[in-house]
DNA sequence: TGCATGTTTGCATAGGCATTCATTATTTTT
DNA sequence: AAAAATAATGAATGCCTATGCAAACATGCA
């Protein structure tokens, strides 16, 4: 084991600047009680021996870390889930906070990850794309290191939880296949252990069935190979459908894929295809994929803010907040009349549950 | 500020136990000196209390603090990048490290970044897609904290880095136009001041110089939209090119659906395009794109052997790793005979320069 | 039984900073 | 100019764990 080299310390600061070391920390302390005169000569003898104050010591004095713990799932099968990283970590930074990062498969089991955090006494902790376990959550509680949960629904009291409205999503979807005259309609599941698709299913159903539809469901894994598979077998059914909703945008574009160039269907003139997420590629020249948006940057602000607030006073409850999204109207649903590509139906808001 | 709640120390658990506090850490540091029947003691008390090591006092009196920290850029703009972040993350952890991360933007400067991950004094630095300052890299280097970097050259012999060959890439890709008999060639840059661009492009331009070719160059930005429009420009040109080498997969993408859809081009048959990194979207039926693949999961573990390394034993020097890509041959470029789809020309290699 | 090894154990301290408390310097008030 | 209030300072202590050291204990062997 080397032998890691000795970094300057507050101590070493104070006897060049002829001061206490409480003096040093008051220095790099905003708001300390300390003289302008004595913090310049503080710091020039800090910048003279390139003294870094130590975040370790500190966060065992202060017991705050100002450490986040980011579980995160998906992130190469889905680009939604980059974006969401990028977001967090730029807010969280912003906001003064550092990250500390797990990234995870979708079903892995959080009672190993989580403690690691609680080790290291991180400030909050923020799922995305992953589930918490009840006994987790009431450990958390216990040692009152707040959790907040993104993109999925809590399960427990002890947790907020910041969603796109997934229902309201469904039957915005459902609306726009029913106003464009579609018949027969598929939705392309993601799992059936995760509330968003579960949700956008549900949603999707409730519309369709005020038409006397139901869809016909397949399951696509979250993932395009998944999302392509299965768009071959709904398109092998005796009644095959004339419009595919996916789960999200990913199994969209598989989907869409697939009726092209495996099952030679033209889109939409024949197959109607609806994604969820709207990312980046949705837009792309080849897909110009019919979405909902979540409205990433709110959602991600929300959230953030929802834990920081908590984390700095633990009287507040945690809550459970629904984003509405966008329907984003391209090329890849048959549009209802009126209707035209580019087009962006709003309905975004926000409200508690 | 609330108060954090009070978690168990190794103390309490001494006292429960009915042993000294020293105990309690020897139960949980492996290899340490004591009894089994006393660790049983220790154990039996810590889980009655819900006791959780404090990583932070942990370090502290180590001078260890277990946490590397991960700078990555380009997360969201290309799928390359996930694929590294994921593969990072589990190897550290396996490795029993904690990330501590921080998302760039490519151009984003590291100095205000790295003295964040120095207070907290982690035990390594590893960079993606991001570059170092030569000032930062010597302050490392006083403080006795290796930096990796991961797909850029180094600065500075005080860093090791790890990379794809890109100049052997760029001559592999001009190989395959060459043997297919194209004539007019560009190469669509990433920005130049990067390395990978810089060198792909190099390569690529050595290898056609002996045919007597030169191609010409466009910028592409790293993004499909900027590829996207690089492309447009390129086929503008009095003498429009027949074969585009893309400095990476997402630009390759973004040049296929503007020859396609924004010029009416037929790929390969009109114009051929290969790309580099073979990310999974590269295999997708709508692109099927030729192109180098990077051997990511073996770049990756040479980069974290390495840090890991040096954190260990600090006498090691950095080294500078090459790993040879491999041609992936797909169906978006010209075959020369001889050649067909799906075949894989695998240089793979490793060598230190 | 007695001595030499080897193993366990607890005490005491270090690690670097924040913070309380008592003291001193400075400013404001009258 | 004195009194009162405020600001600035340093000494001492706490945060929680790891570890060097010496003492206590256990084991093997003669």
């Amino acid at each position: 084991m080397a032998e890691r080299k000795v970094n300057t310390t507050s101590t070493q600061v104070a006897k060049l600047a002829g001061v206490s070391q409480s003096a040093v920390s008051r220095a790099f302390t905003p708001g300390a009680s300390i003289a302008e005169s004595t913090r310049r000569k503080v710091f020039h003898a800090a910048r003279k021996l390139g003294y870094q104050p130590n975040a370790i010591a500190r966060s065992l004095s202060t017991k705050r870390s100002k450490i986040i713990g980011i579980v995160i799932a998906n992130v190469t099968t889905n680009p939604f889930y980059p974006e969401v990283l990028d977001a967090l970590s730029r807010r969280f930074q912003q906001r003064g906070q550092r990250v500390m990062l797990f990234v995870v498969t979708r079903d892995q089991n959080l009672d190993d990850i989580l403690p690691q955090f609680l080790e290291y006494r991180v400030d909050g902790i923020l799922l995305t794309a992953a589930t918490l376990s009840s006994a987790m959550a009431h450990e958390c509680a216990r040692l009152g290191v707040p959790i907040t949960l993104f993109n999925r629904s809590v399960p427990d009291a002890h947790a907020s939880s910041f969603c796109c409205d997934n229902i309201e999503g469904g039957r915005m979807a459902a609306r726009l296949l029913m106003e464009s005259g579609h018949h027969q309609v598929a939705f392309v599941a993601g799992s059936n252990d995760t509330s968003t698709s579960l949700e956008r299913e549900r949603g999707f159903r409730e519309e369709l069935k005020k038409h006397g539809l139901e869809p016909c469901i397949d399951m696509g894994e979250f993932s395009y190979q998944g999302a392509f598979d299965a768009a071959r077998r709904l398109m092998k059914l005796p009644k095959s459908p004339d419009a595919v909703f996916c789960a999200n945008d990913i199994m969209a574009i598989g989907v869409l894929d697939a009726l092209r160039h495996a099952e030679q269907k033209k889109v939409p003139e024949e197959v109607s295809v609806i994604g969820f997420d709207d990312i980046p590629m949705a837009a792309w020249p080849s897909y110009n994929l019919t979405t909902i948006r979540q409205p990433i940057e709110r959602m991600i602000d929300s959230a953030v803010n929802d834990l920081l607030d908590r984390i700095n006073q633990n009287t507040i409850a945690p809550k459970q907040e629904l984003v509405r999204g966008d329907l984003v109207v391209r090329s890849s649903a048959k549009l209802p009349s009126g209707l035209s590509s580019g087009y962006v139906i709003s309905t975004s808001e926000t409200r508690n549950v």
